[in-house]
DNA sequence: CCGCACAACTTGTCACTGTCAAGATAAGGG
DNA sequence: CCCTTATCTTGACAGTGACAAGTTGTGCGG
C-alpha cells in the first residue's frame, strides 16, 4: 500500500499524466482544466507547474505520449495483417482510425488543437516518428510524395470525421463491415499497383 | 456617419458577429473570449448575452454563417469549372480546401470543436445543406454512400491537414501546382467512371 | 549521526474569464 | 405625454492559469 498521503508524492509526474488523460477523455480539449487535473491527482493547484511548467507543457507531454500510442495502434493492426507492403499500409490506415475512435479527445489534441507545443523536442520527435512511418510505408509500395499526401489525407479525413460522429452511414456499421468499407476507401488513395 | 456612440447600438448583433469573426481569426478557437469580443465591438461585457445568450450561442451563430460561406467557396469554384458532374464535384473539393485555408479558425470551429451547438436548428440546417450538396454531387456521378464517404474524407483530410500546416510538401507549392496535385488526389477518391 | 542545501509541494494572490442579477437608458405605442 | 419593453451597463461571483513566497521532506557531505 503505497498510496498513503505523503508530502512528496513519489511519482507525481506520472500520476499527473494519468489524471490529465482521464480529464481529457471526460471533458475534452476545450474543457480541460489544470486545476481539475491537480484535484484528481489529490494535489495542490500549483503542483503541476513544478513538473510541467505550464498547462501547455502538460498537454504537450500528453500529446507526445499520444503519438507513441498512435504508432502502437498501427503496429497492432500491422501485426495481424499480411506481410506484403500494401496490406501493411492498409493496416496502418485502419490503425489510424482505430486510434481516433478509441481516444477522440487525445486525437483532437494531437491533430486539431494549438494547446500542445509542437516546437517541443519530445513532441516533435514523436510526431516525426509517426510521419516517418507513413513515408516509409508509402515508399515500400513505390509511392512518391503525392501518394503519401493522398494516403495520409484519406486516412486522416476518415479518422477525423468518424471520431467527430459525422459520417453516420459508416459509423453505424458493425466493426467487420466498417473495416471492409474503410479498406475499400483507403485503397483508392493508393497509387496504382506496379504490375 | 452612423458610428457615433449611442446607448442603443442599432445593429449590435451583426457588429458582434463581425467582431467575433475577427477575434476568432486572430486568437483561434482556443483563445476566443466573449469579453474580448465585446471590447472590440465597443460595448459592455454583458451585452452579447442579450443577443446570443451564451458564448456558445455566439459561436454557434458564427459556425452557421461559416457553413454558408463554405458553400459559397465551393460555388465559386464550381462556377469556374466545366459543367459535367465530375468536374463539378472536383471543384467542390477544391473549394472545400480553399475555405479551410482562407479561414482556418472558422474551419476548426465548424469541424473540430465542441464549442458550437450542433443541435441548434440554424446550425443544423446550414451544415445539412453542405452535406446535402455533397450527396447530390456524388449521386450525379452515379456514386453510392461509400463513394460519398470516400470523397468527403479525402477532401476533409486534405483541408484539415493543409490548414493545420502539416502536409508541408503540398503546402509549399504555388497555387496552380497545388490545385493540380489536389485534383489528382481528389480524383482518386471518385468511383470509377461509368464508361 | 548531523546539518544543510535543494527538490517537491502548498498557500496566497493576481488578472482574467463566463454567467447571472439588478439597475440605467432609450424607443415606440397607447 | 406616459409607460411598457427591449436594449445596454454595472456589479458581483466562482472558476481559471500563472506567479511569488512559504513549508516540508530527502539525501548528500562531513
Amino acid at each position: 500500500m503505497t498510496d498513503e498521503k505523503r508530502y512528496h508524492h513519489g511519482d507525481l509526474r506520472a500520476a499527473l499524466l494519468d489524471a490529465a488523460e482521464a480529464e481529457l477523455a471526460e471533458r475534452g480539449v476545450e474543457g480541460f482544466s489544470l486545476r481539475q487535473v491537480a484535484r484528481r491527482a489529490g494535489v495542490s493547484h500549483a503542483a503541476p507547474a513544478h513538473h510541467f511548467t505550464d498547462a501547455k507543457g502538460l498537454l504537450t507531454a500528453l500529446a507526445a505520449e499520444g503519438f507513441h500510442r498512435f504508432l502502437a495502434a498501427q503496429a497492432s493492426r500491422e501485426a495481424r495483417a499480411a506481410p506484403d507492403p500494401r496490406a501493411q499500409l492498409l493496416a496502418a490506415g485502419l490503425g489510424y482510425v482505430d486510434f481516433a475512435l478509441a481516444r477522440p479527445a487525445l486525437f483532437r489534441l494531437m491533430f486539431g488543437s494549438d494547446r500542445a507545443d509542437f516546437s517541443n523536442p519530445d513532441l516533435d520527435a514523436a510526431s516525426d516518428a509517426a510521419y516517418g512511418h507513413l513515408m516509409a510505408q508509402v515508399a515500400a509500395i513505390g509511392g512518391n510524395q503525392t501518394d503519401a499526401a493522398a494516403v495520409w489525407s484519406c486516412a486522416h479525413g476518415l479518422a477525423d470525421l468518424l471520431s467527430a460522429g459525422r459520417l453516420k452511414p459508416l459509423g453505424g456499421l458493425s466493426a467487420e463491415a466498417r473495416d471492409l468499407a474503410l479498406s475499400a476507401i483507403l485503397t483508392r488513395s493508393f497509387p496504382a499497383p506496379a504490375g
